[in-house]
DNA sequence: ATGTCCTCTCTTAGAGGA
């Protein structure tokens, strides 16, 4: 089973370069961040012709989230991370697809540090380390996979001293993970590539995809169970190269079955 | 400071966000 996570900077703009990855890659699950999109005008039906059946929870103009499924039912437990009624932002969404929970999350950007911005990222990580937590003590396989806007260590970061000042890298953010992690989350990608350069994001400035100056920010968590259950992963960098792209690129992982 | 590219509007240019 493949499980991918894909910012795609704007599900309309980008319905092309979507629907072509879909086609060449065909994960069985699939979050899919900054929609850009309010309710009505996800792409229902192109998604659907494509083969997937589809949850999601828009926003005019910024964020909204959603979770793709090939073949099997998505069963949608929430779509608002728990914590703070007042927040607005489409940044979560959570359900069960084959028996497992796949938490979709877009995690806020946070710059300019310092500001409200940046609180509002940690306060977030706050609210979303503490549901992690009781989704683990509930026993059950999951994936908490999006775009994370952190990069956790100096490994992901092509020049980490241009980057200690960035809400993506400040050290209160790379704790935040840190801790994130130690209640007993797997980064499935540093799990299998301890040492590697791996990139997910590429900015559209200063041609920084042929530079390969990136940064890994998108990740996949797992529980206990499924590190068990990891058999690979990596990321599609050159959908970063096609025209039209995202910024950022499908990373996923594969499962084995039960 | 700047670079690029998305979306939206007091719309075809500029603002805001990343």
């Amino acid at each position: 089973m493949r499980i991918a996570t894909y910012n795609v900077n704007g599900v309309n703009g980008r319905l092309p370069v979507l629907l072509k990855w879909l086609e060449a890659a065909a994960p069985d699950v699939v979050c899919l961040q900054e929609l850009k999109a309010p309710q009505e005008k996800f792409p229902e039906q192109a998604i659907h012709e494509a083969g997937y059946h589809a949850i999601w929870h828009g926003q005019k103009s910024w964020n909204g989230v959603a979770i793709l499924s090939k073949s099997a039912e998505i069963k949608e437990l929430r779509r608002q991370l728990p914590g703070d009624p007042e927040d607005e932002q489409s940044r979560y969404i959570e359900a069960i697809v084959n028996n497992i929970v796949i938490a979709c999350l877009y995690l806020p950007n946070g710059n300019p540090y310092p500001g409200p911005k940046f609180e509002y990222k940690l306060g977030w990580l706050k609210r979303f380390t503490a549901h992690a937590r009781k989704l683990l003590a509930e026993d059950v396989p999951v994936v908490l996979a999006g775009d994370y806007n952190i990069m956790p260590t100096e490994l992901d970061v092509y020049k980490p001293e241009r980057w200690v000042n960035d809400a993506l890298f400040r050290e209160e953010v790379r704790d935040a993970f840190k801790k994130l992690i130690a209640q007993g989350f797997t980064d499935a990608l540093r799990k299998l590539h301890p040492d590697e350069t791996i990139y997910t994001f590429w900015d559209y400035f200063r041609n920084a995809y042929t530079r390969n100056a990136g940064l890994r920010i998108d990740h996949l968590l797992l529980s206990p169970h499924l590190a068990n259950r990891l058999l690979a992963a990596g990321v599609n960098h050159e959908v970063r190269g096609w025209e039209k792209s995202s910024d950022h690129a499908p990373t996923w992982i594969e499962l084995a079955d039960e």
